[in-house]
Formats: C-alpha cells, sequence, structure tokens
DNA sequence: ATACAAAATGACGTAACGTCAATTTCAAGT
DNA sequence: ACTTGAAATTGACGTTACGTCATTTTGTAT
C-alpha cells in the first residue's frame, strides 16, 4: 500500500488526476486511511498503467472505463472502430498540413501581407478545393493530368516546389536589373532546365500552362499560386531573352 | 441585411453559434432590430467565411478573434507555428495508428481475448517502445539490422504482414492435422519460399532469428509478436519435416 | 387582433483535468 | 503529549465551442 505521493513519484500522474479518476469510478484507491488519505496497492498500478496506456491510443477516460469493467469486451471491434476514427483524424491534418503548407508559400511568394491579401487567399483557397480539380480536368486531357502533379503543386513540401517559390521569389527580388542582368539570365537558366526536367518537349502542355498563367482568372480558377502580373510579364520577357541567345549559339 | 435564419441557410452555422460569436467578440451582427433581433450584412458574411476556414486549419476561437482584430498580424509566423503544431499532432496520431495496428495483428493472432491477456499485451508493448531497438540492435550487426526492415514488423499495414499474419493463423487452426498434413505442408512450403525471397541465403541471420523466437523471454525483448510455443514447436517439426521430403528430390 | 413561427436570454452540460482556497491529517521532532 | 510543517482532503470555478433545454419576447401573416 503506497500514499498518492508515492504514485506521482512512481508514474508522474499528478494528485488531481488520481482523485478524479476516483470520483469518476475509474480508479478506486485500494484502501483508505483513518483520515480519508488514499492508498493504492499492485493492482491498481497494474490498472492505472493500462489506464495511460489506453488514453495513449485515444480511448476517452469512459470507454476505458467501460472496456475494463466489462469481463468480456470484444477488444477486436473496440480496436478496429478506434484505428478508424483515428485514421480519419489523421487525414484530417494530412489535409490542414497541406493547406497550411500552400497557404505559406504563398505568402513566402507575395512578402507579407495584410488581412485584405489573406482575405483573398483565404477566399482563392475555398474555391480551390471545390473547382480546382474541375476545373483542370476540364482543360486537360488525361495523360496531361498526369503530367500536371509533376507541376509544382503549392500544398507540396518537396524540395521541387520550394526551388519553384525560391526561383520566382528571387525573379521578383532583382526584377529592377533588368532582364539581362546576369543574376536573372542564371535564374532563368535553371527554370528553363526544371522545366525540360520536368515536361520534356511537351511544347503544347506547356503552351496551356502559360495560357492559363497569363490569365489572372483563369489561373485562379486553375488554383495555380498567384504571380502577379508584373512579375509573370518580366519573366517572359527574360524567358524570350534567354531563349534568343541560346539559339544564337 | 440578412436575418439569423439566413446565415444560417446560406452557410450551415447554427444560430447557437451565431449568439455564441456575438457573446465572444468575436463578430457581432451588423445592427439590431427595436426587439433584438440580430441583423448581419455582406461584411459580416465574409468574416463568418474567413473564420470558418481559419477554424478548418485548426485555430482557436480566441486566436482567431486576436488574428482578425490585429491589423498588422504576423500572418507568416503565425502559420508556421500552426504548421508546426498541426504536423506534431499528426505524428502523434501516425504512432497511435501503428500501435493500434499492431494490436488488432497481435488478436487475429491469437483470437479473441480476455482482459488478462489485454493486459499481457499492453505490458508487451509498452516494454517494446522502450527497449525493442535497444536489444535488437545489441544482437544484429548493422547489416543485419537493415534486413530486420523487411521482417513482419507488427506495427505495419503492408500486405507482407498480414500474410506472415494469415499464414501463421491458418498453421495455428489446422494444427490438430500434424504435421504432414497437405494443408499444413502447403503453407509451409508457402512461407519458406516467403523467407527465401525475403533473406535470400542469408542462414546465419535467418538463425539467429529462430535463435530469439525460440526463446519467449527473447522474443518479447526484441518485440516480436508473440508466437505460443505450441505453435513454435509445431512449425518447427513442421518445417523440419518438408525441408527433408525436399532434400530428398 | 390573434396565432404561430422565429428569435431572444439564461442556464446547465460536455472532457479531463488545472488551479486556487480553506480545512484536516500525517509523520517527525521535541 | 505537543507542536509544526508537509501532505492530503473536499469544494468550487475555469477551460473550449458549442448543444440542448426552458421560458419569454418579437416578428409576421391572416
Amino acid at each position: 500500500m503506497i500514499s498518492i505521493k508515492e504514485v506521482t513519484k512512481q508514474t508522474g500522474i499528478t494528485v488531481r488526476t488520481m482523485r478524479y479518476y476516483d470520483q469518476i469510478g475509474l480508479l478506486h484507491p485500494a484502501d483508505k486511511t483513518e483520515g480519508g488519505h488514499r492508498l493504492y496497492g499492485e493492482k491498481e498500478m497494474k490498472k492505472l498503467q493500462e489506464i495511460q496506456f489506453l488514453k495513449t491510443i485515444g480511448f476517452s477516460l469512459q470507454e476505458i472505463k467501460e472496456m475494463l469493467a466489462d469481463e468480456n469486451h470484444d477488444w477486436f471491434t473496440g480496436l478496429k472502430k478506434q484505428l478508424g476514427y483515428i485514421s480519419k483524424e489523421k487525414e484530417r491534418l494530412e489535409q490542414i498540413e497541406g493547406t497550411l503548407r500552400g497557404l505559406i508559400n504563398e505568402i513566402m511568394l507575395n512578402g507579407n501581407i495584410d488581412l485584405f491579401s489573406v482575405q483573398k487567399l483565404i477566399q482563392l483557397y475555398q474555391q480551390n478545393m471545390d473547382k480546382r480539380e474541375g476545373y483542370l480536368n476540364q482543360i486537360f486531357n488525361e495523360e496531361e493530368s498526369k503530367l500536371l502533379q509533376n507541376l509544382p503543386n503549392i500544398n507540396r513540401d518537396d524540395p521541387e516546389t520550394l526551388e519553384w517559390i525560391a526561383l520566382i521569389a528571387q525573379l521578383k527580388k532583382h526584377m529592377s536589373k533588368g532582364i539581362s542582368a546576369p543574376e536573372i539570365q542564371r535564374l532563368i537558366k535553371r527554370m528553363y532546365e526544371k522545366e525540360q526536367e520536368t515536361f520534356g518537349d511537351n511544347k503544347e502542355f506547356v503552351e496551356k500552362i502559360w495560357d492559363i498563367r497569363k490569365s489572372p482568372q483563369k489561373s485562379e480558377s486553375a488554383g495555380f499560386y498567384p504571380i502577379d502580373a508584373e512579375t509573370l510579364d518580366f519573366f517572359e520577357k527574360a524567358y524570350e531573352f534567354y531563349v534568343k541567345k541560346k539559339s544564337n549559339f
């Protein structure tokens, strides 16, 4: 028989928690002193461990109470149900994670931001979730849809996406130096090569994407990350410049 | 200006929720009728959408209130913090998912189960989480540790693991028919082939694993799923029978 | 004017404790 | 036996984001 203090020492569980478990009938002390101090035995400590474990796998105290009370509890079914629940929750968090990464990337692209811009981004996001796929499937054929998967999807966390964002952000930063500046041309070169790597010679496909990018409305419908018109225009000119120079050799 | 009923119609948000948002100062109605009925305008509806969105990405109402109130809120930092929090939560759920799958598989192996067995499994689990890796690294060298990754890890959900579990479960089921029964020998054959596929000719390594399996204590320390001694013994005999027959041809 | 729908306020309940506050008990030292 | 300080007790309120009554008031159609 050990005191409540000993329990907290051995398990890290607080006194309040032990009192609470007693109160809700989840775990009563084995005995009490004359004065009413709680005393716990070996059995209780084991049960406490079980409770802790069942808590870590996401069961509520009420559920745990019922499970431990029922001699013939169907653990298999219970655990499968719990697994289903946990899996769903996990998927929800994965969704959220993707959305957050998307928003963060967009802010990285646009620089920090006032309430108004965030409102616009949020609206864009909500639209996209509903419409993006529909819109894209309408424009691209099946084969191209697969290629689209390779597009830097702003929700994703892969280094591919990050490099695109970094490249565009750098482009914006050095825009004032003009399209022929060596910094710019180095960036464009990298982008050109990346494009080749990703889409190969699929000219027509790349054209379609440019077409979408050039129209803010289309761009919004497609859920591409918003590059402002100025940057887009600058990029296009710098790109042409690069290609022309390249073909001169 | 629309009534609260209109709001619920358009958004699906309940009256209670609107009242609550009003109460905590998150979203006041634009105006009230003489009698005190709430009226909402365009601005409020937009704000409501933003609130909904920020809720879906996991912010609390208090946080949302502060974010929307602060003209110069640092969205970038806030979102990154939130991402960190969400990612952690997601990892926690992944952990739980693995544990649950593990427990479910063990129950599949052992048939359904009383409180006592579950207590033992839980204890085994808690031990494993702490000790398993340490113990295994002590016995196996680095190369072998990599091979160990191919071992049916009971926490995992892949078809490999599932087949091992199914095979052993079938073995148990038909055990009464003796080691030479054709059902048994077919199962053993499949297991033998799977073993070859997975570990190739790495005899020594397979020996070590058998050594661990044969000792309940070691098996427990290593966190292998618990196969009872009887089944293990039966398997061994059936296996020897199979190999002998095979080498006779 | 009446009746009925819709809205209002107020209150309690939820889950799993944390955090006071006021009082009582325990164990040790004198 | 007495004192004292630490430890334990009960009780109560706070937390989140509403749901769910119960009761009263307002709006609107006839």
